[in-house]
DNA sequence: CATGAATGAGAGTTCATTCAT
DNA sequence: CATGAATGAACTCTCATTCAT
């Protein structure tokens, strides 16, 4: 992200502002069907100082990403690193996942939706924080089948239906909506564990253990 | 779609190729990111023969969607008038809506991705289509609580987790991938049906009637 | 006017309503705006079967200022040619002119308005036969004055007064208006005559002398 | 006619200009057969910044209009106003047209051709202020019948007369032609006063009124 | 820092005309 | 005689971007 060097206080603060506005307008109306002249209006600014701050439309595109990117790799590396139950690692990711997708719900909708606009370098290098991603996933999975937690599936199948469940969230779910991450989180996992575990897994015990996790974690 | 009046006969065929050709472009690169000049060269067309079959490049969208929402839903209500057990009904559509997903993989892209960019009546008509298609889901599944096979869960979460395990599918699936259509909704079921039975419901029995069922009906 | 040779009997025909049908899309919508499928929608006739009879567009444009011009011309000759008074000659010019218009209200409408779409040798042509008509008018004034029924005037002027009056008829008269050409001529001849005329000239017997013109020449 | 907030000093300047030339071009070639690259290349500017002033080739014509009817009707309602002989008020309102035909050939050639393209509310707001016009010129030529100038004449009719003689003159007009408003003006009123006027009516007083009034209003 | 003005490519669409069948 | 299909240029308009001030 090349930023033109020498800048006042009030910069970032402000960038950051413009992004918050874009992501809105984009999530309500398309990353294709939003002009510069309408996000001027919305930021009270000019086109010229707007690319001051923004430097390209697509820049703007790809700061929404990171913006989910950044904090969803984080929080999914740190619960990998976590010396845990696999199963209850997998709640924890959902939930992550989930908080993310319920409290940024706009910027959600343009990492699904226009990723495509993305262009060259910007574009790989999304795909290969997506893929790594999918591997922490994937990983869990079969860190639960092999400590006996889960049958054994299709590594592959069994981390797509996770992400299929979790990231359509963003269709439907609002802002104002009836359901908070955690219990969504405790939902889906309810119904992905219910069909993968061994036979006699104790599926209900889990949310036990997270309760237990969290007093742990929190002391 | 009304059309001038006075084509030839291969009017029609020709038509529906370009419409071929027009989904798969939308799909790789987005309705708004595809010219009609593109669309001409694709078609072996200029742009001004290319109008003469197609309206307008908002007219292929709504016969994109069209594509897809016929079918599903004609396929949805016909599942949802047989006289059979609703977990197997659930099945029959899961297996309808995945053979629709699998077999035009770039109509529902377009389908998912670009509805946005329909106007007036075309959106509402197209909204009004998915609200009936999600109703009959949800019946469904409501039915299947009433027969004792489902915990009482809120039909709306139910739904909504249906249908983010196999709208999502669209993302990664590939025509040349290793699943078919019976296999997915098979594991997808699996999946759901874990999660949401009562206590003591015979998941595994499920395909044997499902079994029975396609005997009986292709007698 | 070149015509492919070698038609059959019902061409000439067909063309002639053509030609009917255009002028009345012309002047309810302007040559610019009518379009030849739409021309070809009222003649039901497809494109390629309606350039077989026209030609071209513009082609349409100088039938229809040709049947406009040709009557006029005719008439205007014809009434110059004619050993009575000139101001008489002034009034059967003025109802000749009059009749057309009347008449053919959609024709003027495009001859009035649309003659700039004309190009090349169709242009200077309906030039020159305007001026001729106007010629007349002027010769008709010049002798009134000759004969010192009218004062010296302006010959030029009193021309134009005369167009101007009658010309601009077509912006607002009705095919079923309540005013017929011979009340008009009456109407525009008097406020015309009396403004022209030198001290003493009798404007009301121009009528009557009219009357006994039908007379004699019908005789 | 809103314009986006925020503009130079320089803007409106150059936003006149550019009708300025559109009406040239309009009343030289037509509405229709004008494009915007043709106005482009006259204004010195690319599509894009020619965008930039007018908003839509509609907005011009739209200008031109008002350009030619606001001075109209002003004048028109504020001569409607004086408190003099309504033969007087119809010699004036006479001039004050011709004033605004031959000070703005192109203008009026456009205003007179080109007002079937206007759409919406563009065009039914034009008809309503032709309306004014021609009511305002029915009411001074009623009230010359009221005072005894005039013979009971159909007003329609009175009204149609005055507006064909003066309207009509934009066709033949030239700005470098040998006869300026005033002159225009009192040949036309002299032709129509002597028409419609009762018997013994002092025409010829009315130019020697007209000079009074001017000495008068300019003391 | 911020502006308004300008660009130029490209958008979707229309249309008079042609021509093989 | 008549058709439907195809062309290609022109149409109005939009938009991300740049830059002198």
């Amino acid at each position: 992200m090349p930023r033109p060097p020498g800048h006042g206080p009030g910069y970032e603060v402000k960038r950051q502002e413009i992004i918050d506005q874009a992501a809105a307008l984009f999530a309500k109306q398309g990353y294709a069907a939003t002009g510069i002249a309408e996000l001027g209006e919305v930021a009270g600014l000019a086109k010229g100082a707007l690319y001051y701050y923004i430097g390209s439309k697509e820049n703007l595109l790809v700061e929404i990403q990171d913006r989910v990117l950044g904090p969803l790799l984080t929080g999914a590396r740190s619960i990998a690193a976590l010396d845990e139950d696999p199963v209850l690692k997998l709640r924890l990711l959902s939930q992550a996942l989930l908080d993310i997708i319920l409290a940024r719900l706009d910027h959600i909708w343009v990492y699904e939706h226009d990723y495509r606009h993305l262009t060259g370098s910007n574009r790989s290098r999304l795909l290969r924080q997506r893929r790594e991603f999918e591997k922490i996933v994937r990983g869990l999975l079969v860190a639960a089948m092999d400590v006996g937690a889960f049958r054994r599936l299709d590594p592959r199948l069994a981390m797509l239906q996770f992400l299929n469940l979790h990231n359509h969230t963003y269709q439907w779910a609002r802002a104002d909506g009836p359901w908070d991450a955690a219990f969504l989180s405790r939902e889906y996992c309810a119904t992905l564990i219910s069909g993968f575990c061994s036979d006699g897994y104790d599926v209900a015990g889990l949310e036990k253990r997270l309760a237990e996790y969290r007093e742990r974690s929190s002391a």
